[in-house]
DNA sequence: GCGACAGAATGAATCGTTTCACAACCGTAG
DNA sequence: CTACGGTTGTGAAACGATTCATTCTGTCGC
């Protein structure tokens, strides 16, 4: 039905090897020739068959990436560096949705491996390493993202989450904040453990600050709110005078409670500090405060470093971590 | 490198034949056979090569869908409906981000053009009827959604604006207020004017009820500051008692302009409606009445048009719209 | 006028799977 | 004992693009 390669050919009176030839090294064609074909490519609506050239090369021009939740700010962001940086290089991203589920995230994997993917960013949620090795092994590599590649062998691409806890409650202290409370999201999470070890790091640099920890049973604006209420209703002399809660949503959260309380004033009862910076932190009644991760970056680097992986197999694994940035609005301003 | 189809067969003392009917038509194969094959490929690790596959079916076991912005949670939920669905069929789903510009969406369907793609789902943006007719002579179907098929000849899904106009503003007047603003985001959006159209028709069924359109840039919480501050600066005798935003994050922009007078409460002085029903709504400081789109049901519904399109391509091209559904919480209770 | 040579074009082999016409085998009914 | 139907299994022919060794063509130098 559709004209197949062999199809142009005929039309064009040359051989199929020439159609192939003007398709993906012209210089080795006359350029009269070039143009004849060009023509009747056009003329019979000619579409590569991308099956047909995955089979030959053995290895398809798309690379996997499976992400913990796409409603996330932080992934999509991430997805787009990734896709920008390969498009360039000629490669699209299959992208896939774990939703923080196990079996999700395996079936991607399936997936990615019957499709002889080029490579496979992943922000592991299950115990992945047997099967990426495996990948590998079949000479499809790997690159964690927004994980340390640790003792896994494999390249990563992370963000410093303990400079970030720092960095939020340094500069808490900075402005003169002394008893300060962190908003927790559940401490098995890797990423809130990790901005805790920071925040504690610079308590410690400062003689006379108090770090309290707060954890909520969730990150949602719900759990925020929670949090928020409880710190509202203390005691003024109880009461926290900086809070840092480990991302935004915690954040806006919090936010919530104590403008709802009327009397307690952001930031001058209270400074806030959030994380991840999403678009609702500078939205936010008070512009928050937050921590930002260059997310774009993280994706584009991401795929560098699964490139270089391609190019030579046998490279040592490589382990970018990033720095986080802290972006001041009112939320904590003087 | 990887073991093939053929080395399963050597390994298993059986043809390659034999070895594909155990993959794809098991009752066909003795038990004794299946049973031993099966253990072969164990222990080869053969994983099937996708792209043979595809090249020999002719078309792939992949469906496109491309939507507007994939931060956006109503198109995320839409997504999960299609993969859920397509999951069934052992169809998988390719994500695909036009990003609101009409050369990465062109971009796209070139991809799914060469991959051979099952179908494709379109949340359209540019003309693409001409690409898609050339699809479909191909033998790919494609089903529109979030937008009305009318003279396209292709199947689509959508929602119905008007009615949703209609619902909200139906329920600001039957809780009793009779002055409502309506801010919209801008009119060329078809969505936006289709809910001003469903507005108007409210307003119309009840006499002394009167409808004024404050139109905003945008459609961000930022704009919805805006013109909520507007509407709090007015004297209270101008000020209406009602207010319908077009989109939830307008609403919780409005909400965070009224909340910060500190005067103005709501439900009491005005009313708030949203539309879309995202996650926030519900989170919000005063929890947000909104109307709901079935997302998820969307995206599974175009998913099932479009595999009726692949059974029969004869079949007349239908069009699904939904009713939205009004979402009641503390912004509208009385 | 001849050989050499570069540039251009050819066409067959190959990738790994599915499918389908056919062969082999087995038990059973006549 | 044979013929027959039904089940299993076989193997070769596609699918469409790429690649590479080979052939062809024309030009140039001597």
């Amino acid at each position: 039905m559709a004209a197949s390669i062999r199809d142009v050919a005929e039309a064009a009176g040359v051989s199929v090897g020439t159609v192939s030839n003007v398709l993906n090294r012209p210089d080795r064609v006359s350029p009269a020739t070039v143009a004849r074909v060009a023509q009747t490519i056009a003329e019979l609506g000619y579409v590569r068959n991308d099956a047909a050239r995955q089979l030959r090369a053995g290895r398809s021009r798309t690379i996997g990436l499976v992400v913990l939740d796409v409603r996330n700010p932080f992934f999509t962001e991430l997805a787009r560096g990734a896709e920008d940086r390969a498009a360039a290089e000629g490669l699209s991203i299959l992208l896939g949705n774990s939703d923080d589920d196990p079996a999700r995230e395996s079936t991607y994997l399936d997936l990615f491996e019957e499709q002889r993917v080029h490579g496979v960013l992943i922000s592991p949620l299950g115990d992945v390493t047997e099967r990426l090795e495996r990948l590998r092994e079949r000479g499809t590599p790997a690159v964690l993202v927004d994980r340390r590649g640790e003792g896994t062998g494999f390249s990563s691409v992370a963000v410093d989450d303990v400079a970030g806890g720092y960095l939020a409650v340094r500069h808490l202290l900075d402005i003169g904040r002394r008893r300060i409370a962190l908003l927790a999201g559940p401490l098995d999470i890797r990423q809130v453990a990790d901005r805790v070890v920071g925040a504690r790091r610079a308590i410690a640099e400062v003689s006379g600050s108090t770090l309290e920890i707060v954890t909520a049973p969730g990150l949602t604006v719900v759990d925020g709110r929670r949090g928020g209420e409880e710190i509202a209703a203390r005691a003024s002399t109880d009461r926290p005078d900086g809070i840092f809660a480990v991302n935004d949503l915690l954040a806006v959260g919090v936010l919530q409670a104590l403008v709802m309380t009327g009397s307690l004033r952001v930031p001058d009862d209270i400074a806030l500090v959030g994380y991840d910076d999403i678009d609702f932190a500078s939205a936010a009644v008070v512009p928050l405060t937050s921590v930002r991760q260059p997310s774009q970056l993280i994706g584009s680097t991401a795929v560098n470093l699964l490139l270089e992986a391609t190019a030579d197999p046998s490279l040592e694994p490589r382990e970018v971590v990033f720095q986080p940035e802290l972006i001041v609005r009112a939320s904590t301003a003087r």
